[in-house]
DNA sequence: ATTTTTTGATTGACCCGTCAATCAAAAAAT
DNA sequence: ATTTTTTGATTGACGGGTCAATCAAAAAAT
């Protein structure tokens, strides 16, 4: 067998040439040679490890997700308390990973994508229920069951929204400055004034 | 001059027909063919009236813009005061003709589209820049300047993710929902109490 | 008759996916 | 240790198909 191994390493440059492809155009009309050439190998082997095109995307959606869960995940292990829970995945939502322009670009892609793919739709769908429940579950701690729906429903639409106007807009929000949103509408949702929290 | 007044109707059936189908699909990458198809006519007569395909995305554009403005005009003109204000800019947003599922998908394409073409960012930048100065100026007479910043940002971030959940998620938030979940938010960022304001 | 409206046919480019063939390293056999 | 065999890795070339855009000419209206 020869160079015995390849064949994940290949997947993983496929991958990140599909995230940094697809987030730089803004668009799934991408060429299997743009991305195999940007990974530096032919179309042809690209379908070799991945079959269509349809799964090259569908891998590269499943490692976007599964990278974001492992960011929350790891958040949620250090954080104390329902408030602090909310924080992380606040935070997590604006890390350095999640919120660069280009990933995000790949996100809303899929999104999209999910509008008229079921596949993507079921993927995107397992995400935006672990991401509401984690939010929900600390929110229901500090607050009654139906303003803690309210609030996880606005702090998810704020989250989006924000990421919507940094990817798109020059000169839109940056991370610090989302995370200082998101905690000030948390704070005016637990109903506290103004410095009032620790 | 015969059939006097044929192209400005092909046209308008053109963009109806390229908001359709390219709501419909979400994505760009719809045929000319489809979408002089559904407008009842060949792509050749697509291409006369409007060039290339790029122009025929951008007078879409146009279109959305021009009618989002328009509605947004017509809420501030029967408005009395700030507070009445913001709240005709968020009612506009969620009105039936913008807040249909369809419609939304398009400008979801279109503000992806705007990340890799120009002149479509530059269309983008006007209506985004028009919104954010309606907001603030609003707010401004209800709130000190920074706060007044830091609410519009908010809001605007909140518009534009409930839209995303709206037209990606079966089940996500209806108009109603949407409108109270902004109100709601302007409430708390007002530091109004529950159930306190008129 | 002239001008506009409309389209069928065509073209060149590009893309997805396939396939046969090549290459190089590991395993087996001697 | 050397040779042979096996097998994954890799690619160039190609077919079927679609798309954007062009063009010449027909149809329709004035």
């Amino acid at each position: 067998m020869p160079r015995i191994g390849a064949e994940p390493l290949r997947r993983q440059s496929l991958i990140d040439a599909a995230i940094a492809t697809i987030g730089e155009q803004g668009s799934l009309d991408v060429s299997v040679k743009r991305i195999a050439g940007r990974a530096g190998m032919s179309p042809a082997l690209a379908f070799h490890y991945f079959g269509d095109k349809d799964e090259i995307i569908l891998a590269t959606m499943r490692h976007l997700l599964r990278e974001f869960s492992r960011q929350v995940t790891e958040g949620l292990k250090h954080a104390d308390g329902p408030r602090g829970r909310v924080e992380a995945v606040i935070e997590a939502s604006f890390g350095a990973d999640q919120f660069a322009r280009t990933t995000i670009a790949a996100w809303l892609v899929f999104y999209l994508h999910a509008y008229s793919s079921p596949p993507a739709a079921r993927l995107l769908g397992i995400y935006t229920r672990r991401l509401r429940s984690n939010l929900v579950d600390a929110l229901r701690q500090l607050l009654p069951v139906a303003e803690a729906a309210v609030a996880a429903e606005t702090l998810a639409a704020i989250i989006d929204g924000l990421y919507v106007r940094h990817a798109l807009r020059t000169g839109g929000p940056d991370a610090g400055k989302a995370i200082r949103i998101c905690r000030t509408c948390l704070d005016r949702h637990l109903g506290l004034a103004e410095g009032e929290r620790a």
